[in-house]
Formats: C-alpha cells, structure tokens, sequence
DNA sequence: ACACGCATTGTCGACGTTGTCATAGAAATA
DNA sequence: TATTTCTATGACAACGTCGACAATGCGTGT
C-alpha cells in the first residue's frame, strides 16, 4: 500500500512536508504543494487513519450503542441525523448493537476502547431508562432518547413526549371533541405514561370529565414479546352507546388496528371517528387512508443535536446535562370538527 | 492510555511475552501466563486496534455501504444478520450511507480505505441493480440485495423473488382461487418484475386465462417520490362485478390500502376477498388483522451469508460468483378457500 | 562429558504518521 | 554590516504492536 514516502519520494520532498500539504499547514510554498498533491494523486495515496491515531491518539470516530434502533423499523431517524452530522464533521461512525445482551453490550464497549473511540452515543429504539454497561469506562457519552437509570449525571437528549401529547389533545379539543378515548402504549415506554399524563391532564384542564375518557391499555410485556389488545379494546371501545367521536392512540403502528377495528364496525374515518397516532412513523401514517394526523417525534433531530452534544463534550466544553426536543404535530385528514 | 509496554513492566517480563499472551501464542508457561493475566486485569489494559492494525495490515473491519438501509424501516434485517455475523466472528463493522448521492458514496469508498478495511458490503434498499462509485479501487465486495449494472463479476446476493411469488401464487390457486388480482410494485425495482413474471407464469401454467387476471400497476417513480395508485386501483378492482376472489400485492406496505379499500367497500377479509402480500414487513403484516398470509424476504440470511461469502472472498477463495436466497411462504389468516 | 532438540523468553526493528527540534536561506531591523 | 525574525524544509524520534531472530536453560541420547 502506498504510503506517505512513496509520496514525498515522488515529489522530492521530505515526508513532513507531505504531512504538512496533507493536514493544510502553513509554511509550504504554493509550488512545493501543488508538486506534492499531484504524486497524491498520481500515486492515489490515501491517508491511513490507523497509523494517524497512533500517533496522535485522536481517532476522530464516534461509535454508536443501540438496543435495537439499528435494526428495526423504529427510529431509523436518529442514526440518519447522527451520520449526517457526521458526515458533515468529517468523523467516522462505529456503530453496534446490543440485541438486548447486557454481555454483548460490554463487549461494545470493550470494542470501541480497543478502537479508541473519541465518544460514544448511546441510542434506544424506545425512550426508557438504561444502565449503560460501561465497566469502569470513562468516554465521553451522550445517551439519546433515553436516560441513565442511576444518577449518573450523563447527558441526555429526548424527545418531549408530553408536549406532544398535550398538542395532539388539544388539536381535538379545539376540533370540538369531547368525548375521546386514548389507548395506552406499552407502560414500560418512559414515552407511554408522558402522554397518557398529558392526554389527561390537557382534557381535565379544558373541562372534561374523567367520564369523558375512555382509556385502555393496548399492549403490555416485555419489548419483542408484547401482549397485544389493541383491536379488541379498539372494537369494545367503539360499541359503546356513547361511544368517543375521536380516539387517540399510543403510537402510529397502533392505528392500523383501530382503522381496523372501526371499518369492521362500518364506521367511516373521519366522518364517524376521528383517529390520531403518535410517532409520524411514516410507513403507517402515509399507507393510512384517509392519512394520519399524528405528533412527529423529532428523531432525526435527537441525532444530529447528540452528535453535536457529544462533540462539545468531547472538546471538553460541560455540556448542559439535559435537553428535550419538541414533537412537530402532523396534520392530515384523520380528524374532522365536530 | 495504559499500553502493552506498563503491562510488561507490571508483570516483570518483556513486551513480547504479553503479546503472545494477548494472541494466545504458545510457548508460554502457565504461570506467566497468568502473571501477566492479572497485570492486565489490574491495570485495565485494552489492546489497540490501530496499533495492531499498522503492524500486520489487517483491520478485521468489513464496512457497509447502503443507499438508505441503515436509515429506514425496510432490509433491515440485512443489517442485522451482518451484525450478528461480525459479532460471531470477532470483526467490526463500519458503516456508511450514501442517501443517494454519488459523491457521498465516493467519499466513504475513500474513508473505507482510509481505513484499510478488509472488504465492503454493497447493500440497497431495495432489490435493484446498481453501479458503485468504488473509482480505480480494488477492496473484496459482496453486493446484498442488489446487483452490478456492468457487467463487472461482483458476487452477489440476492432474495429469489420469483420463486416467492410462484409459492404465493400457487398457494392461491391451490385453494381454488380462479380470478386473481395483482398490484404492481414499482416497476423501477428489479423484484417488480420478476414476482409480476412470476405471478403471470404461474397463472397461466394452471390454466387461468390472462382474462381471469386483474393486473394494475400500484405505484411508479423515483424511489422516494414515488405516485401512489394503490388505493384507487384496489377500490377499482375490488368494484368490478366479476371481482377477484383473492388479491396478490406488490408488497406487504401496499396490503394496508388494500385492506383499507376492501373494508370501505364493505368487504370483509377473508370471507370475500382473501389478500396475500409479500415481503413479511411484520410491523404490517402482524398488524393488520386478520393477519396477513406473505411470502417472507429472506433479509437475515442475506445479511449473514453476504457476511460469510465477503470473509471467504477476503481470504482469498475465490467465490461462487452469484447466489440467490428463497423466500418462505408465511401462512397466516388473510386467505380462505373457495 | 558433549552435542542436540525443544520450550521459554527477550531484543530489536518496522509499520505509517506526526510532533519536536534543527537548519538554511530570505527578509526585516538595528 | 550585523543581528534578528520569518519562512520553508528536513532529520529524527515516538506512538503501540508484532514479526524475525537471538539467547537462555533444561532434558535426552550418545
């Protein structure tokens, strides 16, 4: 492999210059560079980054802990502003994920110590607590979409689930809503008992009664191996005698069921019932007929913020411990005015 | 950083030694062996990649390319399976997304290099044929899910998405299924046509007439700008007097229209439509109820074989220069007999 | 006693790069 | 003119690891 002395060789110079036309230093003449960047290019020397840290202990990568985001279909978008930043930044990402093993985990980090990671973004498909397995570990970390379940005072960027919601049950409310069910996402999710908590907290402040709502758990158990309810307490919920005229739910991926569930009953959307998700997962809120009015989470902007967080980190600025990034309400056509 | 030199001094022998203790060399008594064990242990040693890496030019990596893989909901089970194999087999894994654009691509083909990676997996989205933008380099590659547009001899890896539409379609017809409708997947994907080849053979082979097929085209453009008929033209089929028994489509993302439009025409699945998709996208398919009866992509095993095929091409073997990977037919509830 | 083989350990240099310091000539200043 | 300050370049060591080879010591067969 051609290296930087095959390089200066070429241009007849010393491999220090060569490093200086490389890194963009001072004190190369015009013409001593241009000589130089041509064996670059005639030779297609391309820097190695291996030998770069050694030296300089610096290897500009940032690796990437994910419970599963990697690999399933939610939250995709944190990774894409994650690469895009560091795209931008001229940084290299490693990225693993746990499948869930907690041995698997250690290993990560264990991985990227041996690669000299210069920080670490720790990632999960769901907004919950973590207990990062770290060891004895001291890189730079920034957890995004979750936090950490000690008091460690790592920082953390997540979406804010409340604010949301709270958005979502106004757009209702101000639609004339007043009689609205709500079915529970999985109660583990940090996310799911933020917006339930907004949800009712919203309607209460506007005046409903608690008799107003009819609120149900959809799933429940552990991630990957959930129970799910959704259609039957979607179907249970819409044969009621005072049956709500918009109901709300979890997620988007939900919704499907309650779509569903209406349709079987001959109930039009929105016309009979007026429906709104959560999340803008796309491949549901699109494929939806009519489309979903649903609350954006703001992954794409939890990664690109976190990298830029981690960034700061990393050159020794104290970050501030925490951020929340709001979700974007999304309207469609799943609700009409009552 | 502690280095394998404070090792060495921690445990009163030379470098060497602890490099062969790392390796898991021979030659080494059992009692310094454990001596320079415990000086790792005590000192927290990690040994580093880069250093390794520029001594014996081996880097262990393997990077992913994809266009939008790692960044959306689709193939990602690719990712998964390569990741699983890596894990397996003590490699790291670099990856990098090119979200379309060609200089993008060209940038990480030079940062893979940069990083003397052992060899790259070319990953895509979707099934199509593609042309990397690798310029004048020559690092080992296993296309997954895609193929060279030249006629340059890439190994690839691919899903046989004719022999799962042939399965889906029999599958049909064995359960008395005469008229049949089908809805194209976008005819710029290279398994559009093939599961529509598929679907048409397999039809006429039993007998159907191409009177007894409703075939439509369901969406075409761009990948990511796509129009959109899906619904109209399912609302459309499903209307006319001599309607289809059963609908086959493109996709298990465009059943959801499907369904959709089945219900709002007051059709009830699978009494008197049945509908099949195809991919097993289980955030669809298990969603919607009845549950959706699908040909499986075989993603995961894409994922782990490509992995397996680019370390036997990095080792030289030379490699069976094109693979194609069988769909498996999910049977579920969306299908009855007739 | 001697040579021999083998297990165990160490010395040293090389990988590709950059940091430190030295050097040489040119320009600026006294 | 002598001295200082720049600019441009090079020589060399060092980063952490491993490969090549050398050295040591111990048992074995002659």
């Amino acid at each position: 492999m051609v290296s930087i002395i095959s390089v200066a060789k070429a241009a007849g110079v010393s491999n220090k210059t060569v490093s200086r036309v490389i890194n963009g230093e001072p004190y190369v003449t015009e013409e001593t560079r241009e000589r130089v960047e041509k064996a670059i290019r005639d030779l297609g020397y391309i820097p190695n980054m291996a030998a770069r840290l050694i030296r300089s202990s610096r290897s500009n990568t940032f690796g990437i802990i994910t419970d599963y985001v990697s690999t399933t279909p939610y939250s995709v978008d944190i990774v894409r502003g994650i690469q895009d930043w560091a795209n931008a930044n001229g940084k290299t990402i490693l990225m693993a994920n746990t499948g869930g093993s907690s041995k698997r985990e250690a290993d990560i980090w264990k991985m990227f110590q041996s690669h000299r990671i210069d920080g670490v973004l720790y990632v999960t498909m769901y907004r919950r607590t973590v207990d990062p397995e770290a060891g004895d570990v001291r890189i730079p970390t920034v957890m995004i979409n979750c936090r950490p379940q000690t008091d460690e005072l790592l920082p953390s960027i997540e979406p804010d689930d409340y604010q949301g919601a709270q958005d979502l049950t106004r757009y209702l409310l101000d639609r004339g809503h007043r009689k609205i069910g709500y079915i529970r996402l999985n109660p583990i999710l940090l996310g799911a008992q933020l917006r339930l908590d907004a949800f009712r907290k919203t309607a209460a402040d506007f005046g409903l009664a608690e008799g107003d709502l009819s609120i149900r758990l959809g799933m429940e158990g552990p991630v990957g191996a959930e129970k799910n309810y959704i259609f039957a307490v979607a179907t249970e919920m819409l044969q009621q005698k005072d049956r709500p005229t918009a109901i709300m739910s979890g997620n988007d991926e939900m919704t499907i069921q309650v779509y569903i569930a209406a349709m079987a009953l001959g109930l039009r959307i929105p016309e009979d019932v007026s429906i709104v998700g959560f999340d803008d997962f796309r491949t549901v809120s699109l494929a939806l007929k009519p489309e979903l009015t649903t609350a954006a989470l703001p992954y794409y902007d939890l990664g690109l913020e976190g990298a830029e967080l981690l960034n700061s980190v990393v050159a020794g600025n104290k970050a501030p411990s925490s951020r929340v990034m709001p979700c974007k309400l999304v309207e469609r056509t799943s609700v009409r005015s009552v």
